[in-house]
DNA sequence: CATAAATAATACCTTCAGGTATTAATATTT
DNA sequence: AAATATTAATACCTGAAGGTATTATTTATG
């Protein structure tokens, strides 16, 4: 994968949860709807409240909110919240910053699909996501 | 990174083959051009003569030589045989293969994307890599 | 207050890509 | 034939991402 699995992981989290802003949500009903191994779910959702991303509220009917408005919260912030944004810079044959050593026959294109990816990820919301269709339950691999 | 750090080492190891094509080469030459850890280094050639994709020949004056001309042997193929296509099926937020479910706002600029890496890819050969200037001998990380 | 239902924190386990070590097989030179 | 220089095969080690388990803390409610 592009990003990594806890990265889209955090994505999916943060969209299902813009589906009903404003209202409160738990790891357990988050859990039934995205198919993301409870514990797990719960250990990111800790994470995410540590970013900034949302609020947990503890004790019985507690859960977790929004901390910012979907709109305002840029897929790149997350990617870069969960697992950085190096990615996204490295050439495709390894080069760490290959705008300053371009050495291979993919540079050019590669650097347009990086340009497009930045640029994609910096001006996609969450809102964005969460207004587009479908569910995302879908078990996935690391490839 | 988004093809693997083995998959960027083999492109190496087979664009540093082409520079001097019909001149056979030892695991420890390439090792002194490349600065790949030798002993991975020669690991991964026995892998590279596995696939097919160079031969080797034991021995005093042994080496290894490239097994086809270095503008049949695409980038695809490469990645393909090292790590698989997997990810550039892949949906950026996990899902499988996405051209079954587009489920994200991603989706339309995603499989501009993920069709360009594969054009590129796919019509890139070695011996593009080889003709383009310059040696890549830096040490990368895996982000 | 006691209980229940939730998050928080922490430590541990598992898997796999990347890397290392050792030994075997093969071919050339002397 | 012995020594040497190479690849081939195999097994093992390591670190980090992903996943699991346990315990502590907080809050609402009967
Ligand atoms: S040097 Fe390879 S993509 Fe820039
Ligand atoms: S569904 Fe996300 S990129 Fe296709």
């Amino acid at each position: 994968m592009i990003i990594s699995k806890t990265t889209s992981y955090a994505i999916r989290i943060l969209q299902a949860m813009a589906r009903n802003e404003k209202e409160a949500t738990t790891a357990t009903i988050l859990f039934r709807q995205l198919k993301i191994k409870e514990r797990y779910l719960k250990r990111l959702m800790t994470t995410l409240a540590k970013q900034g991303f949302i609020k947990g509220k503890r004790g019985r009917s507690g859960g977790f909110i929004l901390a910012r408005p979907a709109n305002q919260i840029f897929l790149s912030g997350v990617i870069e919240a969960v697992e950085g944004l190096e990615s996204f810079n490295a050439c495709i044959l390894g080069v760490t910053d290959c705008r300053l050593s371009p050495v291979c026959a993919m540079h050019d294109v590669w650097g347009e699909i990086r340009k497009t990816m930045l640029n994609t990820s910096s001006s996609t919301t969450i809102q964005d996501l969460a207004k587009s269709p479908g569910n995302i339950q879908t078990e996935m691999s690391n490839k």
